[in-house]
DNA sequence: GTGAAAGCGCTAACAG
DNA sequence: CTGTTAGCGCTTTCAC
C-alpha cells in the first residue's frame, strides 16, 4: 500500500505538495506537478478514501436505503437517484435494511448511516424508534407513508389520493364490486397498504356507494404468487367480483395470472388497476392500468432536499412533501363512462 | 459529535476501555463496563465507522457493482448476496458503476472499492483496463461472460450451454424458425448476447440445421419495449417465424406483447423461451419457460470465494467458474416431441 | 509556491 | 483487568 509519503518522498517533495496535486489545488508550479504526477503513475499511488473522509469530514457519497432490492419499484428509484446524485458530483450506495438481523440494525446500521455525507431512508420496515435515533447532524431525508418526526425532510407518495384514483376510475368504468388487493383495514399498520386502503373506502363515499369489508383481500401485496393464488380463489368463492385495485403493481401482475387461472377475462369481466407504475406494466397483458405516484417528481425533490441540508448552513424547518399522483390508462380497464 | 474520549472522561476510564467496552472484549469487569455503558447512553455516543476502519484496515462492507440497479435480474442478485452476506456477520452494499461520467470512473471509482473488504463486480459495462487496474490486494469476485484477467475469481453464467438448452428445446419441440431477439453476431463484443447468440448456433448445428442470420433481431435486450416493436415487426414480415429465443427474461416479457401486437398467440403460434428465470416470468401469459442461470448456485460460490480472499493468508490460484444452468419448462413452450 | 506541525477518532501492541 | 504509547493516511492551519 503506498501512501501520500512515498510519493513526497519519490518526488522530493512535501506530503503537503503531493496532496494539493492529488486534489488538482491550483498552487503548484508546473514543474513540481509534473514530477509529483510522475511518481505517483510510477508507485502507482491511489488515494486513500477513508483517511481522507476522517480528516476532511466528507466522503462525497449518499446512501439510499430500501426495505428489500429486489423490489421493482425499488430497483427503479434506486437508477433514477444515482444519476440525480452523480449528476450532482456525488456517488450513490444502495443498502437493504431488512437483511440484517433485528440486533444489528439498531446498533451497527444506524452507525453506518454517519459514514455517509447524507441519506435517503424508505420508511417502510423501519421501526419508529430507529428513526428517532438518527442524529440531528446527519442529513437525511425520509421517504414512504409512516408517520415521522416532523424534524426530517419528508417525501411521501399520494397514497390516499392515487388510490382514490384508481378506485374511483374502476368505479367510473362500470364496476361496483371492487376488491382490493394487498389491502390492510384498520390500525393495525399505518404503512402503505393502510393508506390506499382508505382511498379505496374514500371512492366508494364520494358516489355514495358502501364499501364491502370482504372485498379486503390482505395478501402479501409484494409477493406475486400469493396474489395470483388469493384471487384466482376469491373471484371463484365471488363471482359477483367484477374490479381488483391491487395496492402494486407486482401484486397486479399476480392478480392478472390469478384471474387467468380462473378463466376470466381482463378488462371484460374483471377490471384491473395497479400502483407504482412499473416499465413492465406497459406489457403486461392487455397493458396494465396503474398509477403512476410521480417518480420523477420524488427523485427530483429528494435530491433538492437532501442537497440544501448538506449544505451550510442547512435549512432549519423540515419540508414535508406529497407527490402528486397520475392515472395511467392502458387496457387492463374499459373506458370510464363506458358500461 | 462524541467521541471515545468524552466517554472516558465522564466514566473516568481510559479509552481504551471504552473501546473495549465498544467491542464487547471480555476482559473488561462489569463494573466499570456499566459506568461506560451508562456514560455512553449519556452523551449519546456512536463509534465512528471511519475512524474504526482505518485504524483496523477493515469495514465490514461488501460491494456488488451493477451495471444498472433498474435492471430487474440484478435486483434479485443483489437481494440474494445481501442475505448471503449478511448471513456471515458483513454488510453489502450496492453501486451502479455505468451511472457515473467515464473519467470519474476510471478514478474515483476505482479508490472507492479500496474502501470496502472486497467487491463483486458484474464486469458488463466494464471496460477491461479498468477491471487491469484494480490491485491484487483487494478481494474481488468477477461476475458476467467478458474475458477477464485470470487472476482474479470468476464466476459466469453457463451463456452458451443455457442458449444451447433453450434454443434445442423449442427446436425439440417441433419449432424451425427460431429467432433470437437481442442476439448479436460476431465478435463486435465478446459479451453475453454474443455467448447466448453462439448457443443459439449451437443448438442448430447440433441437430443437423443451419442458422439463418435473419433470424438475428439485434434490439436491446433489456428495454421490453425495443423487444415488443422490434418482434412485433418482425413476426409480421416473416411468417415462417414459429418460435423465439429471447436473450434476457425482460426481453421475453416485450418480446410476448409483440406477438399479442401481431396477433400472435403462445404457444400455439410462436413458442418462447426466455433466460434468467426472473420470479415474474411465471406470472407472464402462460407462463414464461426461461433459463435458471443458478443463482443460487453462484451466490453461494461468490460469496465462498470472497470470503476465501478476505482471510489470511488468501489463496493464491484464482477459481473459475460456471454456472450450471437449468431449463424452466413452463406454458409459453409446447412439450417436447410434440408438433 | 511550498512545508511543518497537528490531529481527525479509533485500536494494536505492549506494559503493568 | 486497565492504561500508555503510537500511529492508520490524509488534510487543515499556519508559517515562510
Amino acid at each position: 500500500m503506498t501512501t501520500i509519503r512515498d510519493v513526497a518522498r519519490l518526488a522530493e517533495v512535501s506530503t503537503m505538495t503531493v496532496s494539493r496535486v492529488v486534489n488538482a489545488r491550483p498552487q503548484v508550479s508546473p514543474a513540481t506537478r509534473e514530477r509529483v504526477l510522475a511518481a505517483m503513475v510510477e508507485l502507482d499511488y491511489h488515494v486513500d478514501l477513508t483517511a481522507r473522509q476522517l480528516r476532511s469530514g466528507s466522503s462525497g457519497t449518499v446512501a439510499l436505503i430500501v426495505p428489500r432490492l429486489d423490489h421493482v419499484y425499488f430497483g427503479q428509484l434506486g437508477a433514477q437517484l444515482a444519476d440525480a446524485v452523480g449528476k450532482r458530483g456525488r456517488h450513490l450506495v444502495v443498502e437493504q435494511s431488512s437483511a440484517s438481523r433485528e440486533g444489528e440494525l439498531a446498533a451497527l446500521s444506524l452507525a453506518r448511516l454517519h459514514m455517509y455525507d447524507g441519506a435517503i431512508l424508505s420508511v417502510v420496515g423501519l421501526g419508529n424508534t430507529e428513526v428517532n435515533r438518527i442524529r440531528a447532524t446527519l442529513p437525511v431525508v425520509l421517504l414512504g407513508e409512516k408517520p415521522v418526526p416532523r424534524r426530517f425532510d419528508h417525501v411521501m407518495m399520494s397514497n390516499v389520493a392515487g388510490a382514490r384514483l384508481a378506485t374511483g376510475h374502476l368505479l367510473d368504468c362500470g364496476a361496483r364490486r371492487v376488491m382490493i388487493v394487498g389491502g390492510e383495514f384498520g390500525p393495525v399498520s399505518r404503512g402503505m397498504r393502510f393508506a390506499r386502503t382508505t382511498g379505496w373506502e374514500e371512492a366508494h363515499s364520494a358516489r355514495g356507494l358502501a364499501v364491502d369489508p370482504r372485498l379486503v383481500l390482505s395478501s402479501d401485496p409484494i409477493k406475486a404468487q400469493m396474489a395470483r393464488t388469493a384471487v384466482s380463489r376469491a373471484v371463484t368463492r365471488d363471482p359477483s367480483i367484477d374490479a381488483l385495485f391491487c395496492v402494486t403493481d407486482e401484486a397486479a401482475i399476480g392478480a392478472m395470472a390469478g384471474l387467468a387461472d380462473a378463466g376470466r377475462r381482463v378488462p371484460e369481466d374483471i377490471q384491473v388497476v395497479g400502483f407504482d407504475n412499473l416499465a413492465i406494466g406497459a406489457h403486461i397483458g392487455p397493458g396494465l392500468t396503474t398509477i403512476d405516484p410521480g417518480n420523477d417528481w420524488i427523485v427530483e425533490n429528494v435530491v433538492r432536499l437532501l442537497e440544501a441540508r448538506m449544505s451550510s448552513p442547512p435549512p432549519t424547518a423540515a419540508e414535508h412533501l406529497v407527490a402528486p399522483a397520475r392515472l395511467v390508462e392502458r387496457g387492463s380497464t374499459k373506458r370510464a363512462g363506458v358500461r
